[in-house]
DNA sequence: AATGAATGAGCGTTCATTCAT
DNA sequence: GATGAATGAACGCTCATTCAT
């Protein structure tokens, strides 16, 4: 679970100034990588972008992946603390669940473009600069295992928790991955009536069944 | 709905031996993709792959994307073939639907790298292409909304019919695309088990609630 | 004293398309690193120079370093094939060794841009290029080492053998890499004569001695 | 043969500060030169080296190739300081030829490093500075020769004056260029020993002979 | 129909140099 | 006098594509 932060490393010395540079870089890279992807993108784009030459943004990284991985580390960054802000794990209704998967949903729609960029790009970062990023998502998978398991207290088994998770996590994902069949159909509001409503009752068969091979 | 076969030029007259090239192409080509994604893989590995050379290569597509574009539609193909095989819509029984699931999950696990390839290169495709493939992605999204129509005769809305296809199909991928988290803790048979079981169930909240804002 | 062939591998399969084009390769380029050295010479410029494109240029080496050890290997390997067609080391008389060492002044007049090149560029190399291109040098040495060894039977220590193959080998260099001063007061021919004449009878301090510390 | 001092202009006024700083500068730039050469030498490196900043670099200097004559210029200054503090030329015996010798070859087994930089990159100056600093070595040269024309009243012609200079000077460079054959048979000492025999008694053919074509 | 040598636009990256602070 | 952030021309190299054979 330690996992001590990933540094890029710059040669600009002023701290203040890498932030605000790499802010820049980040805002500018976003866009591009949303409208054409990461590896058609050039670094020449990314500097333009950001607002500096080619060389200055040399100066605030390494590699073009380290943009990527800047990019994708700032959108988990964004992504996890706000559902750190809107989701409380330490209730314990089933009504706290569901507010729990309304405000995700809702933040999947606002950064939908985001997300699509970090989904799709996360595979072009070298092993490390995966593991690092993943390290974020399991930790956000770990926060809805925890609303749910408070929420339901001693109802599902253990695994039931995870996958649920999991299934919430990727459903909110989902909303933005799969817009061009599902934003056709439903609004985020009725997106998530529908997926709370199945995620209850299931398609409502009663009993337990096939539980096994 | 309907879309007329996208083609893909060739100089090449004799069908047959297109199609024999286009195979072997298909083949070197997916294992490349897998191994390192489409935009670090060059039309020089896919020819040797492919057992030909490069001008032969380009003897039978236009440019490097078509070759992307035969091996997505080649998977699509492929994956929906195996589902019109093993899936049955006319069936009307809950159990129908539980053995529609099995068996895509199942397929699913049997062709992840291609499904993980297919899902990721997609976005590298032209507007047309894409449209073509996911075409073929409605129609099998469509082939679960129907079983699941059939085996739960009245019981579910049309909305809820048509996200729990979305769904079902999503969770089936979701096992390749996630196996990072989900094949640390499932098989893919506990994995099948536990996602009808939370399918058929829910959280097991048996009031209809929370339909509304 | 076994080396293995160093070969530096190219894309094209034609072996006799690649010894022309390295050939058009080496003229161009040491023409040009005669002017401005190896490091100032790009590789666009040695394209040129050798009158294809980049991209073919890139056909037939893997790096610029490449180029370089292609032109110096086939200037040492003219230098070794053109002593050995001039010296028979198996000679046994004073006057052989004089006509070695006139034969050797002058292969270096001739190719005293070459030996330039050569001598100030060789440092450039990798390690291994570097080990390879010297052990040509080792044998040429070894050449003059036999010659002087023949020549004066019994009469000098082998290390004073050693040690004047090691000073006629540079001599012969230095009337290259030294011309900015030699050249204003010698001929090939004066220059020649004098040392030869020093050579043989040193500054004529008939006495040995001083062989200690 | 004058030439006025060459002046590498600095925007200080401050005198006594320029040369402080140029000395850190040489200090740091001949380490630097020693491990990779001129050429993968950065400025940045070198401000690093030298123990200030960049702008701070460029206040001392107008190009990087400044840092180059002032690194040859210092390092030949060395060398014809401990040359002159060494060799006196007014002695009139072969002894004191001997001891010239052997204390050149002795500051050039100190100064290898050195030497072997100056030697290797004298090429990358520009014209003017390469005449300025080769006109030092003409110096050194001369030095020689006088010495040999005291310690050899008569002897000797000027013309195997001049050239026996330039082989001691060169032969003196040679034990560090040539290092790695030289160095693995010969220590310094049995270098100088056998040199000096074979300088002054050649290979010991007495009769002056085969003076022209 | 098949080949593979040739092309050159374009890529990621570097680094000497400048100049506002 | 000292600093270091900023610049952009230029580099080595790649690779999709073409076309003569």
């Amino acid at each position: 679970m330690i996992m001590s932060k990933k540094e890029v490393p710059s040669s600009i010395k002023d701290e203040a100034l890498v932030t605000k540079r790499r802010n820049q870089m980040i805002k500018g890279a976003v866009t591009l990588f949303i409208e054409k992807g990461f590896h058609k993108t050039t670094t020449r784009e990314i500097a333009k972008a950001s607002g500096f030459s080619i060389g200055t943004l040399y100066e605030y990284i390494r590699t073009k992946e380290d943009v990527l991985f800047l990019v994708c580390d700032s959108i988990y960054q964004r992504v996890k603390e706000r559902m750190e802000a809107s989701i409380d794990p330490r209730e314990t209704t089933v009504q706290s669940l569901i507010h729990a998967v309304r405000s995700y949903f809702q933040l999947m729609d606002d950064m939908q473009d985001e997300v699509l960029v970090m989904y799709q790009e996360v595979k072009s970062l070298t092993r490390d600069a995966q593991d690092y990023v993943l390290q974020k998502e399991r930790e956000m998978v770990a926060m809805l295992e925890d609303v749910i398991r408070n929420s339901l207290p001693g109802r599902e088994s253990e695994e039931e928790i995870k996958l649920l998770a999991n299934n919430i996590f990727v459903q909110g994902q989902m909303w933005g991955f799969r817009r061009w069949i599902l934003q056709r159909q439903f609004t985020i509001e009725t997106y998530t009536d529908v997926q709370i409503q199945l995620l209850l009752n299931g398609v409502g068969e009663f009993q337990k069944q096939e539980g096994g091979a």
